[in-house]
RNA sequence: GGACAGGUGGGUGAGUGGUUAAAGCCAACAGACUGUAAAUCUGUCCCUCCUUGCGAGGUACGAAGGUUCGAAUCCUUCCCUGUCCA
C-alpha cells in the first residue's frame, strides 16, 4: 500500500485537531511509509453516539482516508470502572449486559463515519481480563500518586473533598495499558482525555515501546453552548436521531454556536466559515437561512440529502407556520377519561403522554397550554363529540379519535 | 479504631421545633415577544382526587425507630462521605 507524500499526510491530518503531541514524532512515524495503528477508545456507557462523538471519528476518518488503521476499542473492561472526566461524583458501575448491549449499538453506528474495512474493533476485556493481580501490581507501580493528582478532575475533587474512589485512578492505567496491549502508534481522543492519553505514552515507554503520538481533537459544547455535548446532560444530537429532530436541534441553538458546528461538524473550510460569520454580521446573509443550511448538512450527513430536505420542510411547516406535524400520531381515547359529561382534559393529556402527569397535565390546563381543534382549552371537560380531535399542548401534538 | 464535620426536591444550596411542599439560583416546562434561536418578561416546576379552588388529601429532607399537640430541624441506632489523629 503506498501513500501520500508525508508533509502531504501531515497537513491534512493537523486540520482541526486541538493538540498534537508530537509532531516531529508523527512526522517519524510516517516516514516509515507503514499503515500506523490509530486507537481511540470509547466507554460504552451510552447506547447512542452523539455529534460529539463525530467531531473524533472524522478525524479518525482522516487517517483512514490516508491508508492507516483505526482501531475502535471499546471499554467494555473499563467501562465498568466508568471514566471519572468531567464528573464531580463516583459514576455508579454498570454491569455486564449493559455494557455489552451498549457496545453493540456502538458497533452499530460508528460505521456510518469510519470505514468497515479499516477499522478493527476490539473489546479491551481481551487483554485486561486475563491481567493477573501481580500484573495490575506491576502496572500500578509505573506511575505515582502525585502524577494522578496532576490530573485537574482528581485534584480537583480532592482539594473539594469529594470523594475519589481506587478504582477511578486505576482507569487512566487501563487505557494507558490498552495502547501497550496493541502497540499503538496514535492514539486520539478529545482534549479532556489528554492526561489519559499521555498516561499510554508513559507506559509504552516502561514496557519498551516507542511512546504513542497524542492526537486531540477540541470539545464540541452542546446544545447549550455551554457544556460539552454529553447524554447525560441532554444537550446533545444523536446520530441516530431521525433528520427531523437533529434539524429541529440545530435549529435551537444559538446564532454564535452555529459558527462553531461548521468548525467541527462540516467539512467547510474554515476560511468559508469565517466568511459566513461575516456575511451574516454585515446583515448580507440571514441568520436563519445560515443555520438551516447547516441543519440540512448535518442531516444529510447521516439520513442522506431527501430526508435532510423533509425535515427541512417539516421546520418550516411546524415551527415556522405553527402548523400540526404531518406525522402526528393518531390514538384512541384511553379508558376512565369518558363520562356522560364528557372529556376529562387534564387525564387525557396525560393519558396520552401530552403531560407528564395528571397534576402536570391540571396544570398546563390552567396555564392555557392545551389547544384542541386550534383553540385554547381552559375548560376541565370537552364534550365527547364523536370525532377525531387535533390535540396540541406546547409542542406536542396527538390526534385523538373519540 | 478515635475526634470532628456533613448527607435536603433534576442540579446547586438556604432552612436548626410551628403560615415550610420546604428560600434563592440553574436546568426544565408553558405563555408573551421574535427572523429560527439567544436574550428578555410572565407563570409553573412531588403525586392523587374533585365541586379547578389562592380546594381536599397523600407522600417527601440518607435509613429505621423515638420524644413532642407539632420535626428537615431534638434523641437513639444504622448506612454513606470528607478532614484530622492512630
Amino acid at each position: 500500500m503506498s501513500f501520500p507524500p508525508v508533509d502531504e499526510q501531515l497537513v491534512y491530518l493537523k486540520k482541526g485537531l486541538a493538540e498534537l503531541i508530537r509532531e516531529e514524532d508523527l512526522r517519524e512515524r510516517l516516514k516509515q511509509g507503514k499503515s500506523l495503528k490509530v486507537k481511540a477508545g470509547f466507554d460504552p456507557t451510552a447506547p447512542d453516539l452523539h455529534l460529539g462523538h463525530t467531531v473524533l471519528l472524522r478525524k479518525m476518518k482522516h487517517f483512514q482516508d490516508l491508508g492507516h488503521t483505526v482501531i475502535f476499542v471499546i471499554g467494555d473492561m473499563t467501562g465498568l470502572i466508568g471514566d471519572p472526566t468531567g464528573r464531580n461524583l463516583t459514576r455508579p458501575p454498570m454491569t455486564r449486559n449493559e455494557i455489552a448491549a451498549n457496545a453493540e449499538t456502538y458497533k452499530a453506528q460508528v460505521f456510518t463515519i469510519l470505514d468497515p474495512d479499516k477499522t478493527e474493533v476490539r473489546f479491551n476485556s481481551e487483554w485486561l481480563a486475563p491481567l493477573k493481580f501481580e500484573d495490575l501490581i506491576r502496572l500500578a507501580s509505573k506511575v505515582t500518586v502525585a502524577q494522578m493528582l496532576e490530573r485537574e478532575y482528581f485534584s480537583n475533587r480532592y482539594r473539594n473533598g469529594l470523594p475519589i474512589s481506587i478504582h477511578e485512578l486505576l482507569y487512566p492505567l487501563a487505557q494507558g495499558y490498552d495502547s501497550v496491549a496493541l502497540g499503538c502508534d496514535v492514539e486520539m481522543g478529545g482534549t479532556d482525555q489528554t492526561f489519559n492519553l499521555m498516561i499510554g505514552r508513559e507506559l509504552q515507554r516502561d514496557y519498551g515501546q516507542p511512546p504513542q503520538i497524542v492526537a486531540t481533537v477540541p470539545i464540541l459544547e452542546g446544545l447549550d453552548g455551554v457544556e460539552k455535548m454529553s447524554k447525560s446532560k441532554g444537550n446533545y444530537i444523536g446520530i441516530a436521531e431521525p433528520a427531523k429532530v437533529m434539524f429541529r436541534k440545530i435549529m435551537g441553538i444559538s446564532d454564535d454556536l452555529m459558527y462553531r458546528y461548521y468548525e467541527l461538524l462540516t467539512d467547510m473550510p474554515m476560511q468559508n466559515v469565517a466568511a459566513l460569520r461575516k456575511a451574516v454580521e454585515s446583515g448580507e446573509k440571514d441568520p436563519m437561512e445560515v443555520k438551516m443550511e447547516l441543519g440540512r448538512r448535518i442531516a444529510a450527513d447521516f439520513h442522506g440529502g431527501q430526508q435532510a430536505d423533509e425535515a427541512h420542510e417539516a421546520f418550516d411547516r411546524e415551527i415556522r407556520q405553527g402548523l400540526e406535524p404531518a406525522d402526528t400520531e393518531t390514538v384512541p381515547v384511553p379508558e376512565g377519561i369518558r363520562s356522560d359529561k364528557g372529556l376529562r382534559v387534564d387525564k387525557l393529556i396525560a393519558a396520552v403522554g401530552l403531560a407528564d402527569s395528571n397534576t402536570d397535565a391540571n396544570r398546563k390546563l390552567k396555564a392555557g397550554a392545551v389547544e384542541i381543534d386550534g383553540s385554547v382549552q381552559r375548560d376541565l371537560l370537552f364534550p365527547a363529540a364523536g370525532r377525531l380531535l387535533v390535540v396540541r399542548v406546547g409542542k406536542k401534538w396527538k390526534r385523538i379519535q373519540t
